[in-house]
DNA sequence: TGCGTTTTTAATGTCAGACTTTTAATTGTC
DNA sequence: GACAATTAAAAGTCTGACATTAAAAACGCA
């Protein structure tokens, strides 16, 4: 790991890029601790600062961590669910944000992943992810349900029934996918109309699960996405008008 | 986004995060060019050092780019699906290393979530992917080729069929997930025999496809993940044996 | 001897100021 | 107008210092 090749420039990427390595390769076990800054910076024959840039880059991304003090220094992470989730979610949606994908195309891969737990879910069962998903149905129906309250009773909802596949790896893979995508599904605005055909749908899949019918809890989040489409298509096309309005009224002022 | 509440200490994983909130939140547009270091070390009264540590950290995660030179510095970077995918790589490639994931819950997660891509790709059945998959199988006929070949052309093949779903999210997030699950896949060596019954299952998955059936492509993916688990149950059953079998030798002498 | 307190020490965190290198814009020249 | 030289602004790096933290070692007292 020590060698650094004395390529052109950027040394602290190219030191982040050999202990980046030296974890992924195996040479650097969790809770090993790294040489001290000065030695680091000894070894690579660099600057103090210089091999500080680097270890910051390192904990940037949740593999090392820092202690000060005598007999501290910076000890390899080991990464949990948590940490690995959050930074999937900054990730994703940064992508989404910044690269204009269409929101078809994006609901379209959150509901298609969602059902993948659907075997599972249903195979399973949990008494307590359906209780769960039974009492969010029943805070939606509340009237005086403010629009956050709503969006956050729904990623309540599809979160148990991810957990309710029991399987960890699926719940960070779709957790992510799901709350990558709640930015965008914050911009529609969810009518009493909208959301009486969306309770349905979420007591279609309750009832499946309860019922172990894998088929149903898939048609139903099929339904779901279809309709979310909808109503993202409506509101994409009053905007459109609105927007199309006011260059008129620009245009004969 | 300027001030920076004086909590206790690490000054440069503070500023790092007011920037990035102002990206996340959009105060910050991509191409955007940030303060040079001088002019954000006077803005949050720090000195230039601890700026330059919190935008590397801010590197590290692809969220700025710099530049040297007389009107360079540091830009908001538009994160690619290339570099969001490897990012995501690295931190579920951790995430399974570290916390000793059992094979068959990354299995189950990994073939499930492939799975989701069934509807789409027999819906759309694109003809270049479908001549991927072809030709991927093939090789894998050929008798030459080596564990290394293999697997990569298992990645290959899986990759088109993800991406014949046409749908850019979706092929992010499950090559993400196929890609990850690939240090642990390649534990598993494959005998020629195994590798025969691999290729039946996945012949299967290409003639699904190009008879755009659905449920067949789901069906031949549960098998492919019921068998590759009952090989990696072999390999580690057999590993365990050897293991007990050294430490008999050793209690012996 | 045993326990609480103080001191030491080895780290990270931060700062100031200088120098080097890169690169684009500007200016100058033919 | 095209090419070359100059300039300036910015990141990248280095040196050396000081501040802060926290664990270990030394110490003192009963």
């Amino acid at each position: 790991m020590k060698i650094d090749p004395t390529k052109n420039a950027d040394y602290s990427a190219q030191i982040a890029k050999a202990i980046r390595d030296a974890i992924i390769g195996g040479q650097l076990n969790v809770n090993d601790r790294l040489p001290s800054e000065a030695e680091l910076a000894e070894q690579f024959e660099v600057s103090r600062p210089t091999v500080r840039e680097a270890l910051k880059r390192l904990a940037a991304q949740s593999l090392i961590r820092t202690q000060r003090g005598a007999f501290g220094g910076a000890f390899i992470n080991q990464i949990s669910y948590e940490e690995a989730h959050s930074q999937q979610i900054t990730t994703s949606t940064l992508l989404l944000s910044m690269n204009d994908v269409s929101f078809d195309v994006a609901c379209e891969a959150r509901f298609a992943l969602e059902r993948s737990c659907a075997p599972f879910a249903a195979q399973r069962r949990p008494a307590d992810q359906l209780a769960t998903m039974r009492a969010e149905i029943h805070r939606q129906t509340q009237p005086g349900l403010s629009d956050e309250g709503w969006c956050a009773s729904d990623v309540t909802f599809h979160r148990a029934l991810v957990e309710s596949a029991h399987n960890v790896i699926l719940s960070y893979q779709l957790a992510g996918a799901v709350e990558a995508m709640q930015p965008l599904m914050n911009m529609i605005t969810f009518t009493a109309r909208n959301r009486e055909k969306i309770i349905s749908l979420h007591t279609d899949i309750a009832d499946a699960l309860e019922q172990r019918n894998q088929q149903q809890i898939e048609h139903a989040l099929l339904a779901l996405s279809d309709y979310t489409k909808n109503l993202a298509d409506n509101v994409f096309a009053a905007k459109q008008k609105n927007k199309t309005d006011i260059d008129n009224q620009k245009a004969q002022s």
